[in-house]
DNA sequence: GGATGTGAATGCATTCACAGCA
DNA sequence: TGCTGTGAATGCATTCACATCC
């Protein structure tokens, strides 16, 4: 990577990269060559302020008075993003969502290559789902070590899911994508992101009362 | 709901507001009658003032020198997020990924009642999967109606993905649960949140990268 | 002219620290 | 004493506004 004292980069920043990303691939679908931060906002409901000085951490890739290069940023994002490189990665859990994934095509797309997936229900061993033979879970060392793995997406109950999560840590992993319920407790080498369907569905459900509070029922001035 | 000026609550304090519930309905398993909010906030990484914080904007349902009756915080913290009553919900797009959802316990333990799920191949249409048959997209707007559902899943191809969600607000849908890798344009009326594992992974990536490169590598002081 | 990059100003969210209650 | 609820203080992130460059 190329930027100076990247510990200081805000959280929402880097999400951002991520929308930018995907808005710019759309753009250059469209075969548009360049763009300029409030196009590039104003799709995602965001200022040309906020894009600009997200962009600024990174460097200074803009062109005064033109915009930014839609090939050149996307190229400059993913280095940073750290997807211009190959990932490999593991699944652990082999249930009704870890199945969905593991037939998921936007993770080649995005440099990552599934090397390997583990279910501790010997019923499952041995299946092969999307190209994907399931192993035993006594050879998630073994395979992580062998395939230098440092991303791993778990879809187990929540209940182990803290169990595997230690074992995949010290089988070398330092990256999680954690589907279970539960939060994880990890070395502060390790990071984990979350993604909790139900919680996103409570949000919505209080987003939604709220809504249909404030604009039909009592007005709060 | 019960609390005051409710527009002007956090957005970072609801989405804790559900990790809250989901470490209280732990609790509750355990048995464990009380909770302080060191406690509360500890097995989230968080710091007591801000579970305190985040409760308060509700009401004051804590008892000083005890803390928090686990079942009455629970109880008070469904009402907040909605989740005491029960939604009807429909799924649109039978993917991989809708089909997970289709089968997806989670749904139910919020309230969730899945009343349809509608595909526009024809070949899906008539379907049924984990006892929802699949609808043509014709009928969307009946069955909506009918069922007064409030929510929707979208899991369609991201292309047709704006396209689905205007019509499904139109039909008087007022919250969507996007998975589409798309930023889709709604009225204020109407709530939003995404979920994009591969914006997700990006993020994960970008940490895994940083980590390694400030531990290892040139430090940055 | 048109758009970037960036210090300064604003606006939020988190943390502190303590009064008050059981 | 132990813990809540909350104004005050701090720390971040966003927005403003303008000097700068093509």
């Amino acid at each position: 990577m190329d930027f100076v004292r990247p510990e200081l980069i805000p959280d929402p920043t880097v999400r951002r990269l991520s929308l930018y990303l995907r808005q710019l691939e759309q753009l250059q679908k469209n075969a548009q060559l360049t763009v300029n931060s409030k196009q590039l906002g104003g799709s995602l409901g965001l200022t040309d302020a906020q894009v600009r000085k997200d962009l600024a951490y990174f460097g200074t890739f803009g062109h005064p008075g033109v915009g930014y290069n839609v090939l050149e940023l996307i190229s400059r994002i993913k280095r940073i993003l750290g997807t211009d490189k190959a990932w490999n990665v593991v699944l652990v859990g082999v249930g009704y969502l870890g199945k969905a994934l593991l037939s998921y095509a936007g993770f080649a797309a995005k440099g990552m290559q599934l090397v390997a997936a583990f279910d501790s229900d010997p019923e499952k061993v041995g299946q092969v789902l999307s190209g994907h033979e399931v192993l035993p879970m006594t050879h998630i060392a073994e395979i992580i070590n062998r395939h230098e793995c440092r991303l791993a997406i778990l879809t187990v109950p929540a209940d182990v899911a803290q169990d595997v999560a230690t074992d995949l840590v010290h089988a070398g992993i330092r990256g999680i994508l954690n589907f279970s319920p539960t939060s994880l407790t990890v070395p502060p080498t390790v990071a984990v992101q979350a993604v909790d369907v139900a919680l996103q569905l409570e949000q919505l459900t209080f987003q939604v009362s709220l809504n249909s509070m404030t604009r039909s029922g009592v007005r709060h001035p």
